[in-house]
DNA sequence: AGCTACTTACCGAGTGGTAAGTGAATTAAT
DNA sequence: ATTAATTCACTTACCACTCGGTAAGTAGCT
């Protein structure tokens, strides 16, 4: 009992160490955010830091963990929806309300290749693939509502949404400017069917 | 006559640099090139780089220079073409080749912010707006052409071309993949317009 | 006494940047 | 034409600083 509670207090501060590291992951990016930075502004030294974690590797791959698992509950939310036109709007402007507020969703592509690196790079990576997979459905869907006349990729159409949020995420996120989800997501919509 | 050939061989010095700067910054963007890095890939010392540039911020902000002004020619090589469908179909072609190859055109959005950063940001803010200036017109164009039942926002709608095709190209730089830009530009037509 | 959750103080490596010196080529003076 | 002064294109050696990471010590609680 009383270990449980200490164990929940550990749990707590390593809870709070990843949400600090988070939001200055998220503005920074990965380079751009020193083990330094995180302990600052969390009014703790740095060697505190390994006391909790064993590398900035793990807290960044945690962070990503945390990342990934909101903008899956996010884009199933979407799911909900009645009809296959809803659920894809919703989608569109889930994933884009999430990736404007979380910014390592994009950041996270931009890492400098090195060997210390490369694990985080695959997890990366395997976590964008469940992100489409997660997707993908919806897009066949939709692509055997309309009849459409040409040939239609469901893989490469995925691959093309999700590239053109994330482009128009790391170009908002760039030039600070606000995003209008709801009229971008009808956009794209108009756009793509 | 003899100092013009002078003048010339420490341009020549000048444009080696910079080239080799560019293929660095391409590959592993800005902070993860320093400037012995680009030294020892010249066979030269670090301070003999600053002799011939002031900072490292002067040398990427040249090679900015370079690639948007490459960038823009093979964009209005695009104009050449007759019909409206394949000037668009042919800059979408050549702005992901171009893309592909020159990866400091992606990796130039994700800097850390920083005093010493922020004219470089403003610079490529600028030259990315000079971009969609250019592209634009043929979107206006092409929404001229096909009478859509819908009202579609020009800006917005180059806005969202450009964003898919840079976060095509990031995700495709990221997972090391080769890009098929004829059938990506082919598929990107269909589904715009 | 022992464990937890730290802090202080340090390590070696690497960063952007600079001061001083050097050999070769060019220019100016005799 | 020869020599002296100057300039060019660097190198060596350093600067202050930051980086990720660690060893040793410590206050407070059990």
């Amino acid at each position: 009992m009383i270990i449980k509670q200490q164990k929940d207090i550990i749990q707590g501060t390593k809870k709070h160490i990843i949400k600090t590291a988070r939001k200055l992951f998220s503005e920074y990016s990965y380079l751009g955010v020193s083990m330094n930075d995180i302990a600052k502004k969390l009014n703790i030294t740095k060697a505190a830091l390994y006391y909790h974690f064993t590398s900035k590797t793990e807290i960044y791959t945690k962070v990503l963990d945390e990342v990934f698992d909101n903008l899956s509950l996010s884009i199933t939310e979407a799911f909900d929806e009645k009809t296959t036109d809803k659920k894809l709007r919703k989608l569109i402007k889930n994933y884009l309300d999430f990736g404007f507020k979380e910014k390592n969703l994009i950041k996270a592509l931009m890492l400098k290749l090195s060997p210390d690196d490369s694990q985080i790079k695959k997890y990366i990576i395997q976590s964008r693939e469940q992100t489409a997979d997660l997707i993908q459905p919806l897009i066949k869907e939709m692509i055997a509502n309309k009849k459409l006349t040409h040939k239609v990729d469901s893989k490469l159409t995925t691959s093309l949404l999700t590239g053109m949020m994330d482009g128009l995420l790391l170009e908002y996120s760039f030039l600070n400017k606000k995003i209008d989800s709801e009229k971008v997501s009808d956009q794209i919509i108009v756009m793509l069917f």
